[in-house]
DNA sequence: GGATTTTTGAGGTGCGTACCTCATTTTGAG
DNA sequence: CTCAAAATGAGGTACGCACCTCAAAAATCC
């Protein structure tokens, strides 16, 4: 009728609960054919582990680090707003996290970061680092030292991590492109890419996907070469202001990543504006309002809710070593509108 | 250091643990000076009521009825199986759920079913159906038995529902009105709406915010009278077949609901579909292959996945008595094209 | 067949909470 | 002040599970 328990196991086996005990949890002392016998009751009953009760039982703690960049990114406080929201919300049962700041630029603010991180105190690091030959060995050191390792937003895919949480930065690219060309209509003219830096593999990655699709379907518009800010907003505005003025038959601006503030300055600043299609990414209090005014026309973004809660799922999951369930850990790209804002 | 028991309250409040349970409890012989001192200590250590645990001791189950309509419609089909996928997982612990089929467009059959559903065998209920005067009664005295309440996908607003699931009609209309009017873009022409039936709430409100869109931002389009397929294929296939024949000027059309699949049948049958923007809602393996075969430009949509967990944890929320989160309830407007495609 | 090792059983404890019973203390009315 | 009623305390049991110990049974070896 209800849930089956370790008990009916022990009863279908034929054998005691402390029998069933060592083979559910992997102890020593068991013939293969009494393990073999166990798992078929818990096969034939269907019994599932009451994951809370085990964990009440146990009193684990899941202790995990995020390691987030410092400083005053809309998105990263976003992000933050949204780990702490989660935390306080019961969701995180047995959950404590400590958020590490870094400076994300600096290679060797994170590696010492992430080396700072013992088995003694964390269960599992969840990173949003871009990724250098020196963050992947600091990795490497921590799933050596046990820990459960996931990518947060920006992928490590060469570090051995157990999981990527974020989007897929070519298809994000992609819709931004289709978006821009869809939205511009059959006027040709220019598009304008604003970036922090070409050098992330994200960004280049969302520059390849949006060139393959004006490549392939919106021929009648030019790509003008990136534009990187390199983390300064004023520089971010000067340069804006150039190619803004550089251009006369500018019909678009996508940006991709972190800026947004100046970016849109500079464009109010140029008069621009309005007649331009702007993407942007990431939905920040700055991209909402310009949203809401007209400014924007679509922002790619990823629910940052989403993230975070996926990110504590799958560090769970590693760390019990249970399978994750893949159909909700995917994070969607969502496209908002003014019409559609959450 | 780590979480406060209620021990913890107990001691701070220097009380003993059956008063504190007397207090958390709501169960009565507890002075009005005495619950406020542990409320008191309940507010300064922060306590949170492990639900888990509570419910291991209880042994609450949750006994939650999805009433659903039956037939072939392929958005139900994925709620169904995001139903059963929810309860695989963990993710639902002492919930067991029962889909309760009822012909959607008869409310008696809808009432029928929601009759027979006792406060001795359900907790709470789940209710996707139209709103009719007899529904409403229905639900009010499912009410007046002590069962939670949700409106699923269509809301039910006169009928004291404890809380709607679903996405804003309004809003969903205007962001296809968007989508639909920048996809044309300049060139004018007649837009073709399609529906099941505009007598249903969702499907009039989802067509005033798709009108005022287009009144408001591309006037250079005018929209037809809306097409009623009443649940019927073949009488889709024929009036859209018709329409298409009528109007040599059709630049888009519109897919307010159930029906995509004789709707598309009927575009490709008069070679006009590749010409055409197409909007539709609902992600469903018809509309995901269309995406695909660029046959539809765009689909407004929700997530079924979302929609179902947060269906149970209002369910169970209200169940518990305890408020829910309201960030995590909202369900958004997702728009899906050919790159973003899950 | 006896000694040794391996496997199994029986039972207890605790996690945080609910719910119950039975004293004991405190309070308020007369 | 007395006495009944109300409020509180002390303690137990259970939920499903993890983890522990010690004894008993079974298998294995020589």
């Amino acid at each position: 009728m209800s849930k089956p328990t370790v008990h009916d196991i022990a009863r279908q086996a034929g054998v005691s609960l402390a029998t069933v005990d060592r083979v559910l949890n992997a102890r020593p002392g068991v013939r293969e054919k009494t393990i073999e016998r166990v798992n078929e009751a818990v096969r034939s009953l269907g019994y599932v582990r009451d994951t809370y009760a085990a964990n009440l039982a146990r009193k684990t703690q899941y202790r995990f680090a995020f390691v987030l960049p410092e400083g005053d990114s809309q998105f990263v406080g976003t992000l933050k707003a949204a780990l702490h929201e989660a935390m306080a919300a019961q969701l995180a049962d047995r959950v404590i996290v400590r958020i590490v700041p870094v400076q994300a630029q600096d290679p060797h603010s994170v590696v010492r970061a992430l080396n700072s991180l013992s088995a003694d105190h964390f269960d599992g690091v969840a990173i949003m680092a871009p990724e250098t030959p020196q963050v992947r060995d600091a990795v490497a050191r921590l799933k050596q030292a046990g820990l459960s390792v996931v990518a947060l937003v920006a992928d490590l895919p060469t570090s051995g991590r157990d999981h990527f949480v974020g989007i897929n930065s070519l298809s994000a690219g992609r819709t931004a492109g289709v978006l821009m060309g869809r939205f511009v209509g059959a006027r040709p003219g220019k598009i304008l890419i604003v970036t922090n830096s070409m050098l992330a593999r994200d960004s280049i990655e969302r520059r390849l996907g949006f060139d393959a699709v004006m490549a392939e379907s919106f021929p009648q518009l030019t790509i003008l070469p990136s534009i990187e800010s390199r983390d300064d907003p004023a520089r971010m505005e000067m340069v804006v202001a150039r190619a803004a003025a550089a251009h006369p038959d500018l019909v678009g601006v996508y940006s991709m990543g972190p800026g947004n503030r100046p970016l849109l300055q500079a464009l109010r600043a140029s008069g621009r504006l309005k007649g331009l299609v702007v993407i942007a990414h990431e939905l920040t209090p700055v991209t909402h309002r310009a949203l809401l005014e007209d400014e924007v026309d679509a922002v790619i973004t990823q629910n940052v809710g989403h993230l975070v809660r996926s990110a504590l799922r799958v560090l769970r999951a590693k760390c019990d070593g249970v399978p994750i369930f893949e159909a909700q850990e995917r994070i969607r790209i969502d496209i908002v509108l003014k019409e559609n804002l959450p």
